[in-house]
DNA sequence: CGCTTCTTTGAGTTTGATCAACAATGGTGG
DNA sequence: CCACCATTGTTGATCAAACTCAAAGAAGCG
């Protein structure tokens, strides 16, 4: 089943999150719902566009996404913007401060759709990953997360604005496969081609141009966000540029 | 003093290390010298060009580069290259490794001079720093290791070409200052316009226009390895693009 | 000195940006 | 339900930043 974007506020107990089993923290979710459930402190529901937290904020909680998409990024002064990451339901808003603990973000964040977070304390969630042998998936998101940074920079610095564009598509399909958030090859696709573009470092209109190229090549097929995935292998060819 | 590009042995107490004092183990190293060189494993001479370690090793060492520069890349298959970050004098060459454990890395690692290396055990470096209440120091770390991250894909999604080399010229000057690499604007600067080029998402020709222009603009100089900043005013203008 | 690796320069090309106009789309209030 | 307006997406024409290819100079090194 594919989350209706942005739709979905999360269940009174966390036993009955469909999400959670599939994210960096569902063993504990699995083992002791009812512990996370009591961490949690509070559900937010915040309307499409508006901003989450803001870069130099110092956050004290760490924030769950449990339906709806958000995005984080930095601004230049002078107007251009750097979306680094997309948050798609399951993921942690900023896994850093699990990791490094708290200190002032080195970007902001924004919901994309309409979303869903759960609240907790940023200390006892910690404890509760990293106390019983749970250290080691702490690690595991810490790695997942700086591979995919250097995946992201080496996209950026070395791809074609197809190649990037395609490796972006792939990228979202496996993060969404891994939440059962596909269903076949259709997901959620909700960004404008605003932040396509913000992404991947080109302009609107390039990404119109590339992304009508993959539309008529039969590649993929998207409206009214939703992506369809036509020819894996022709779009897995354009992302490795062979 | 200017340390001679990878020329230099490290001292045989780390007592004696006139590095160490100014990078993230220093408090360690000033307040327990002795024990950081019992740690101590080995030394190593490594020949410029020569891969230090190579993407999906999983490094049961943590390695501090104490003389020379090195630099962390990925590698396409069709040959293009990007290089994530350089490694300068005092830096930890894996410092994830350090936060997350020892997992394949997403990179490869070469010297590009000379470099002298200490090797340490992962566990044994790991616990010295987050015992005596120096987690605080890991922490920072990730905090600067994310941070730059950041600031490198918004360099290369974002700026001009002009703009990515006036801040990566800075950077290093700055990161080189901070371990009392710099004398006034003067600082080694052992890359190949190559380097430059897969670190910046840039072909060397262009590079290459790019360095002779603010060299005709007065704003630096390049030679034999040493840069000099001229006018500092405008490289931090071009690099801000304002 | 001779060889190789770097750097520099020129000429021509390409990718992706800019500018501008217009067509869809979607949400709102009447 | 429709008219209206604001976003978003599409397309064309033109432009510029950065790439490619090629060849000649410097520099470094045994």
């Amino acid at each position: 089943m594919i989350t209706p974007i942005g739709a979905l506020a999360p269940p009174v107990s966390c036993a009955e999150c469909r999400l959670a089993p599939f994210t960096m923290y569902g063993p504990t979710v699995c083992s002791a719902p009812a512990m996370l459930t009591n961490l949690r402190r509070e559900i937010l529901c915040i309307s499409a566009q508006r901003t989450l937290l803001r870069e130099g904020d110092i956050p004290e909680s760490i924030y769950t996404l449990y339906s709806g998409w958000a995005f984080r990024y930095r601004q230049l002064t002078d107007g251009r913007r750097q979306i680094l990451s997309f948050l798609i339901p399951g993921d942690i808003v900023t896994p850093e401060v699990l990791c490094f603990g708290s200190f002032a973000l080195p970007f902001s964040v924004k919901a994309l759709t309409t979303v869903y977070l759960c609240r907790f304390e940023r200390e006892q969630f910690r404890e509760m990953l990293t106390s019983e042998l749970q250290e080691k998936r702490v690690a595991e998101m810490g790695e997942h997360f700086v591979t995919n940074m250097y995946r992201r920079l080496t996209d950026v610095g070395c791809r074609s604005a197809a190649g990037r564009l395609a490796q972006l598509i792939l990228e979202l399909e496996f993060r969404l496969k891994q939440r059962m958030l596909t269903r076949g090859n259709v997901f959620d696709f909700p960004m404008r081609q605003e932040h396509l573009a913000d992404a991947l470092g080109l302009t609107t209109v390039y990404i119109n141009r590339t992304l009508s190229s993959f539309r008529k090549g039969g590649v993929i097929e998207l409206e009214r966000q939703k992506m369809t995935i036509r020819d894996m292998g022709a779009l897995r060819a354009i992302a490795e540029e062979e």
